[in-house]
DNA sequence: AGGTCGACCTGGCAGC
DNA sequence: TGCTGCCAGGTCGACC
């Protein structure tokens, strides 16, 4: 499910309605879930470990980092917790399919669910010795960005633009949707080499990719297929997607259909006529 | 060094 | 109806 802006709109949720609560019960239906981020399994069943380590605290503050969910727990615990495809955070009384359900000290209760497995959690003492949080590239909604991504596009990059925006060393935060979303907003084509394109056209790329997500994060998040926020509703931002999805069918701006190529092993949207 | 591809999982859906 | 194959929003490690 889950990109930038459905990690934001959850992150969002989740601190207007849990922040001061204490974390009173824990409850692992699949011990799946529990687990070394955001993959590899620990040997032994680590669930009550998990459990132990996260029982009885405070949760004090709620960031996104990159696609990553985060907790911050009194006593400086840290829950590091990540969607994968198909994860879904959502406030409610009981949620039949739950991983792992919270019950929090107002009598909340905070559910994690997700079909496939991909995301998962886990619980740190220490933010800055996470693989994945280190190795995230800068921040699209954060200051300065435009001037950052500049200069890394600038580095002489063979890949194809479209390897490039989804690569989290690079840039944090751009999933397959808004890879396809960003390119057609800014006229290039995805399977364009990064050390091809112009300054200027790399320009209008960084403008692109602040201006989709930002409109993503307002419309709260894509609901294509899974992704619903922390009330159990969907985003709308699926009503504003102009490649996205949409092979065959005719391009917003010229009428042409829109084409689906396959890179990476994943789906990628564009016209060809209006992305060069 | 840097890029590509399969593996990790489950379930929905189209086509036969 | 029931089977098969394809598809899905992410990430990592093996491989080139």
């Amino acid at each position: 499910m889950p990109e930038l802006p459905e990690v934001e709109t959850i992150a969002a949720d989740l601190r207007q309605r849990i922040i001061g609560e204490k974390i009173q019960e824990v409850v692992v239906h699949d011990a799946r879930l529990i687990r070394d981020f955001p993959r590899s399994v620990f040997a032994d069943c680590p669930a009550p470990g998990f459990i132990r380590a996260v029982k009885n605290r405070e949760i004090q503050k709620i960031e996104r980092q990159g696609k990553a969910l985060i907790f911050y727990l009194s006593g400086g615990k840290y829950i590091l917790a990540h969607l994968g495809m198909t994860g879904q955070w959502v406030l409610a009384d009981s949620a039949p399919r739950a991983k792992v359900s919270i019950t929090l000290s107002s009598g909340q209760r905070l559910h994690y669910n997700d079909q496939r497995i991909f995301g998962g959690m886990t619980v740190v003492a220490d933010l800055a010795k996470v693989p994945y949080l280190r190795g995230l590239g800068p921040e699209p909604l954060s200051p300065g960005f435009l001037r950052v991504f500049q200069a890394i596009a600038m580095t002489g990059i063979k890949a194809p633009v479209k390897s490039f925006l989804l690569d989290q060393h690079k840039i944090a935060g751009i999933g397959n949707i808004y890879a396809s979303e960003i390119l057609f907003r800014a006229g290039i084509d995805p399977r364009c080499p990064v050390n091809q394109i112009t300054e200027p056209q790399l320009r209008i790329l960084g403008k692109q990719i602040v201006a989709v997500l930002k409109e993503a994060v307002c419309q709260r998040g894509t609901s294509k297929r899974d992704y619903l926020d922390a009330s159990g509703r969907q985003g709308s931002f699926q009503n504003y997607l102009r490649v996205y999805g949409r092979a065959g069918k005719p391009c917003s701006v010229c009428g042409k259909p829109i084409q689906r190529v396959v890179q990476a092993g994943r789906s990628t949207f564009f016209c060809s006529i209006c992305q060069k």
